[in-house]
Formats: structure tokens, sequence, C-alpha cells
DNA sequence: ATAACGATTGAACAACTATTCAATTAAAAT
DNA sequence: ATTTTAATTGAATAGTTGTTCAATCGTTAT
């Protein structure tokens, strides 16, 4: 018995499934960088952010004026999208314009509309 | 000066981006649920879950050994996966079998994954 | 220099969420 | 019928997170 089954309050009903996939799993970090990932867009302001910036380069003020919000409240949620590295931005002067910083982010988008459209 | 406008705390700075793209903007709700969706591939717990459903169908008890937790962690999180529509069940006897319940899922990880290893 | 403005930051609070624990349901086996 | 086991459920707790508020930084304009 793998000391990694030692809490489980449960018999191991399909021994032969479980060791197929675990062996197969991705690593732990792995795994978990992909959840943090989606995190970032699980939030209904970034995900407005990113819509906008999907549109157009923005500048923090215009995203607020948009949105509606505080220039504080984006610019807490720019820093989360950028730590994930889903925007990059330019400074010109004092302002700064922010944009998406990756392709993959657009599929991801279309992906995710499909879904919820489709409405099962 | 429309209404919307009102609460923010800086100027227009550039008026027509932000008209332009507010224009195009989806519907509130519909950002919403998209963000609802990520959210629950935002949490590593389900991200495992959902991977191992990719993998094979799984019972309950299987995916708690699997990750070495309780049935009952399992349950409520395959609660939220279900109520997303990521995942369906059927049932043969007293097991319940958990699958992948749409073929978006799979691209949007391996998006999702691409994104992260790609490591800017 | 200094005033003004876009943007960022940190602390604090409120809201939300994942896991645990105990109890319960439903089906199978004795 | 009763026991066993897979699974679900609800309440409670601990941890996380989004927004607000106030202060600060950096650049531009006066």
């Amino acid at each position: 018995m793998a000391k990694d089954e030692l809490f489980c309050d449960c018999d191991v009903i399909h021994a032969d499934v479980v060791d197929k996939v675990k062996k197969k799993m991705p690593d732990e970090e792995e795994l978990y960088n992909l959840s943090d990932f989606f995190k970032v867009l699980g939030d209904s302001t970034r995900a407005k952010i990113m819509w906008a910036l999907d549109e157009s380069e923005m500048c923090v003020c215009d995203i607020a004026v948009l949105l509606n919000m505080t220039k504080s409240a984006i610019s807490h949620q720019l820093r989360s999208l950028k730590q994930a590295n889903l925007v990059k931005y330019r400074k010109e002067g004092k302002i700064v314009f922010y944009s998406l910083a990756d392709d993959h982010v657009k599929d991801i988008f279309e992906k995710g509309l499909e879904h919820i459209r489709e409405k099962n």
C-alpha cells in the first residue's frame, strides 16, 4: 500500500484505473500553476479587463471609466493579470498603457464563451 | 456625461477608445458567467479532478484515493463541477461514475498548459 | 520648486470558499 | 430486516480574496 493512500476514508474500488491515471498525472506544481492561471480569469472584473484589452490597448484610467470603478481597484487587478503574464504594459510619460500579453488568452476566452453559450 | 462615469476618480483620458470598447462590450451577465466558468477551473483540487477525468471515467472513491483526500471533499468539488456542466455522471448500483461533460474543456486545459509552459 | 495628475501600494474590512466533521441517503449484501 | 458501504449534504471553521481608503511614487506642467 502506497503511503499516498493512508488517509483515504474508503477502499480502493478500481485500483487499476487509479494506478494508470496516477502514472500519467503531471507534477503537482504544474496542475497548481494551471489552476492559478484559471483563477486569474475567474473574476468578473478581471474578465472584463481582459475583454476590454482584447479590443484595444488602454490606460488604467480608461479602464476605470469603462468599468465604473476606481483606479486603485483596477490597478490591483492589473497587477494580478501582469503577474500571471496575461497582460503587458508600456509607459508613455505618466500614462501606463496595458494590452494583452498573449495570443492564447483570446483562444481560451472564445472556448470558454462557446462552452457557456452552448448551455447544456 | 453618461451616468456610468459619475463615480470614477479620474478624468477620461481617451474618450474615443472608451466609447468604442463600451459599444462592443458584451452583456454584463455574459462576462460574469464566463468568469464563473473559469473560477471553477481555478482551484487545484478541481483542476486535478478534471485532469483525472480527462484520462478516465472514475468514481468518487477512486478520485479520493488518487488525490489522497476524503470522499466528502471530492464530492463537494464534483458538485461544483457538475453545476458548471464540466462533468457528467452515471450511476451503477451505489457507485457513481464521473466523466468530462464537454470537449471544450480538453482544449481549454491544453491552451492553459501551453500558456504556463511558455513561461515568459 | 511646486502643484497636479496618473498610477501604484499596503493595510483593513467584508465577502467568499475549501475542507472537515457528523449525520443522512441509497443501494447491496448478509 | 439489518448491516455495510458509496456517496451526498449541511454546518462550521479557517483561509483566501476583492474593494476601499489613505498615503506615496513618478512624471509633467506651471
